[in-house]
DNA sequence: CTACTTGCAAACTCTTTGCACCATA
DNA sequence: TATGGTGCAAAGAGTTTGCAAGTAG
């Protein structure tokens, strides 16, 4: 491991969680991981790109490939989610932050934030008729804004 | 052009229609985008490489770059859209076809669709909260299908 | 000390683009 | 015949992988 320099201080409440969690599946406590769960929580709505840069500000030593075995990771042990806002890359963000379902206009491709509640009675609907457990945190729904529409 | 075999013979009732359509904007009626249209109102969410090698079989003088350069054209005069179904491959459809919505299991990977009528509350209530127009073709639901839950 | 992690570089997938040739209107 | 369209090959994003060296526990 290259000059990695100091870790960030424990930040979050849940952070011994996640210390928790990673060694309760055999998996290393290392800077590298915990500089990527910080920019995550730190950037809200991230790609890999983009919290590679976040992270490298902080520490020259961590390589991109890093950056994304990383995220695999903690998708895996539920402390962050992803979503696709857009074509190309997708979006992480912390799974303890409060949910909530993304509004993407294909306009101006500014994204906006709903409270999950919204999309509660179409949850039990789909689950009703379909039997379908719907994944709301991984919800994207695209359309026109309201200034875009004007 | 290379060997383009015979083109497909018109087969949908909007036949005219996209040739008119083609015509108003100055584009002109090839072989390829006749095959490329073909395939996708043939195959149903089809990513461009299925597309490409269902024209393929027709036609052994179809280069992909022609398939995704006339995906494009068709999105842009409103013939076909895609979605997103799963993390890499866009999905195309035809635009003709009755409106649908996807329910992707993470699971199996199995697609499931929908009624648009379904998601009618949430749209007048996005509409209504945040004056946001929501595009219910591109709307793509994530969760665990039935089988999968059990 | 040992197994898990990382950095590095190369490989891979999907998509786009430049350019000369070809065919539609 | 005049553009617009196509094939081809090369270039680009974004992501993954093999392997040797490094380090957490």
């Amino acid at each position: 491991m290259s000059p990695v320099r100091n870790p960030p201080a424990a930040s979050t409440a849940a952070d011994g969680d996640w210390r928790a969690r990673l060694r309760a599946r055999g998996y290393r406590l290392t800077p590298q991981r915990q500089f990527v769960l910080d920019a995550v929580q730190a950037l809200e709505h991230a790609t890999p790109d983009e919290i590679f840069a976040h992270v490298r500000e902080r520490s020259a030593g961590v390589n991109l490939s890093t950056v994304y075995r990383t995220l695999e990771l903690l998708e895996e042990i539920g402390l962050v989610t992803h979503t696709h806002l857009s074509h190309g890359a997708p979006t992480y963000h912390s799974a303890t932050v409060k949910q909530h379902v993304h509004l993407v206009c294909r306009a101006c491709q500014q994204v906006a934030e709903v409270e999950p509640e919204v999309f509660a009675p179409l949850v039990q609907r789909l689950h009703a008729d379909k039997g379908f457990t719907t994944d709301v945190q991984h919800l994207t729904v695209f359309g026109i804004c309201q200034e875009c529409a004007s």
